[in-house]
DNA sequence: GCCGTTTTCGGCCCGACTGTTTTCAGTCG
């Protein structure tokens, strides 16, 4: 038996397919495999484990993937190879993938370096580069040469993609900067940032200024830029200081939405926009909807959607995942809106790993507006953490009515709830006892150990967890860290069914390199009517400021506001807590 | 290779820039 792929490594293959057809000319492939790439990426579940209930058929629900593909990934996890896969790789470069991710280099490009100069590796290539066998090749010339070391250079320093919450003060800094320059209107960011994408690859800014050429030279001299990599008359490419290339796109003010609309995309969300637009005749770039010569829609992207027949489409939306068919059929979700939390559920303090006292953390969470929290300490067997255990829950809760009585009389509204991150150990029970539990007012419970075992038993484990009645949550349900811890393995549908047979909510941890549950596990968790929760998992006061990312993730993954069980006030919060889960609704 | 209020064949988003061209291919977003 070959080893189970992942979702990544299925997508990588996709991708080499799509860079094999591509180098040698081949028409559309490339495209289909591309966009099966992209769409087992996305996937919420593990694709061998769709083959492995459902077939090939099951696999060919997926968008992009059709009966080629299916086979492709079947015989993957059963051979763990396919015959057109091993042909390709036998007449491209080693790391192609890795060639083409430096900038100006693609397909075709690579195809030469290969064929001509046995070019195999990024290491092969500056060698090739920095001896000048690079610019003596058709096509390339003494420019490409020194673009092609400059970009093996940048992409060794630029690393992976950024976090999101990493990255968007960043963004709103240029944005305030810009507005400030001299005639420049409006400067928004667009591109993943404005789908609020869990990572970023780079920045894309659409500006509206009457005189581009100052708004550039404006941006130019900006701290925040290293250098101008390339420019023209209304648009520009830097390499920022903290390694990401960043775009500029200048427009008059009367088509910033259709600029906009055109950088935000998804990519492929504007391929189907796109298609519609040319199905009726019409056609859709970044300066307007045009019929012939004539504009029927620029300034506002609403204005170009409804031009469309669409209704607006929520940036998070735009991944070509079902949201123009829901459009049209006007079915598209009434999305939680930002600032709709109204207390976060998981805090840590000072009793355990977190920074701060209860008391701190509280007034931190009033001064940000939120109505309660959930003190949320480690139990006993996280060592490390300094787990509380019966004992002293029962302590700490003495000091919460404490702090309630005291912040009652202050005349705040603001409420404490007692809780705990339980642990859940390796066979599913608990490391608290029942007794002590039922005192609690909220419960998350959370893996933290152990995170190799097999999927059936790492979902036997959470299941259990979940069928303890006190377990009002799973915390951060797949245990991945961005960058650094794959999720354990687990069987997200069967976990998805037990939280609602047994009422229990999920987390969207919104720590952003937790972010976890992730987008496309929130919209199988909408589809099966689980409860959700968004915290901010916080061990600092400034983390509080985290929520919204979790809101984010939400409404990515289609989520309305009655899915997310903590957008309730304090009262209607408690009186829900109050039923037994089973039957909370 | 995928897909279908043009559904089993014939289509498949759009524009700008760069460098190496002498009219355009390749790359990018």
């Amino acid at each position: 038996m070959p080893r189970k792929f992942t979702n990544a490594e299925i997508a990588d293959i996709m991708r080499l397919m799509a860079v094999c057809y591509e180098m040698e000319g081949v028409a559309f492939k490339p495209a289909a495999y591309e966009r099966a790439a992209d769409a087992i990426a996305a996937l919420g579940e593990d694709a061998t484990l769709m083959l492995k209930q459902g077939g090939t058929k099951e696999l060919m629900e997926i968008d992009g993937v059709g009966p080629a593909i299916a086979d492709h990934i079947k015989s993957l996890s059963e051979k763990g190879d396919f015959k057109e896969y091993r042909s390709c790789r036998s007449r491209m470069p080693e790391d192609a993938l890795e060639l083409i991710s430096i900038p100006d280099l693609g397909p075709k490009k690579v195809k030469t370096l290969y064929d001509r100069l046995k070019i195999e590796t990024v290491k092969d290539l500056e060698r090739a580069a920095r001896t000048g066998k690079v610019s003596s090749l058709p096509g390339f010339g003494k420019k490409s040469e020194e673009k092609i070391l400059k970009g093996i250079a940048m992409l060794k320093q630029a690393g992976e993609r950024r976090i999101l919450a990493d990255i968007l003060p960043l963004t709103r800094e240029l944005e305030r900067k810009l507005e400030a320059a001299p005639g420049v209107k409006r400067a928004v960011t667009a591109g993943s940032v404005r789908r609020r994408q869990e990572t970023v690859g780079d920045l894309d800014l659409v500006v509206t200024a009457s005189q581009p050429k100052k708004a550039m030279d404006a941006f130019a001299g900006f701290d925040e830029v290293r250098e101008i990599l390339e420019r023209g008359d209304r648009n520009l490419t830097a390499l920022l200081k903290n390694g990401m290339t960043c775009d500029l796109l200048i427009v008059p003010d009367e088509v910033f939405g259709a600029a906009l609309q055109h950088f935000t995309g998804s990519k492929d969300h504007n391929v189907v926009v796109r298609k519609m637009a040319g199905d009726k005749g019409l056609k859709l770039n970044e300066y307007g909807l045009w019929r012939g010569a004539r504009r029927l829609a620029a300034g506002t992207e609403e204005n170009v959607y409804r031009a469309l027949g669409l209704p607006y489409i929520e940036p998070e939306l735009r991944t070509a995942s079902g949201e123009i068919e829901a459009a049209l059929a006007d079915r598209l979700p009434d999305l939680i809106n930002y600032g709709s939390v109204r207390g976060d559920l998981q805090v840590q303090t000072d009793w355990t790993d977190g920074s701060s006292s209860i008391e701190d953390m509280a007034r931190a969470a009033m001064k940000r507006g939120l109505e309660y929290i959930a003190v949320t300490d480690h139990t006993k067997t996280l060592f490390m953490a300094g787990g509380l255990d019966e004992k002293k829950l029962a302590k700490q809760a003495k000091e919460i009515d404490g702090l309630n009585a005291k912040l009652v009389q202050e005349g705040a509204k603001f409420t404490l709830l007692k809780g705990a991150e339980v642990n859940i150990m390796k066979d599913g029970k608990l490391d608290i006892s029942d007794a002590a539990l039922a005192k609690l007012d909220f419960v998350g419970a959370a893996i933290h150990s152990s995170f190799r075992l097999s999927r059936v038993q790492q979902t036997e484990r959470m299941i259990r967890a979940m069928k303890n009645p006190h377990v009002d949550a799973i915390f951060h349900p797949t245990g991945r860290i961005i960058h650094r811890r794959d999720p354990y393995d687990i069987d997200i549908e069967k976990i998805l069914k037990a939280a609602k047979t047994t009422g229990t909510a999920l987390e969207i941890d919104a720590y952003p390199s937790r972010s976890d549950l992730r987008d496309a596990h929130v919209r199988l968790a909408v589809k099966h009517g689980v409860k959700l929760v968004i915290d901010t998992d916080a061990h600092h006061p400034d983390h509080l400021d985290y929520l919204d990312y979790g809101v984010a993730i939400a409404r990515r993954g289609w989520a309305k506001k009655r899915d997310v069980v903590n957008t309730k006030d304090a009262a209607a919060l408690q009186s829900w807590l109050a039923v037994p889960k089973k039957d909370r609704r």
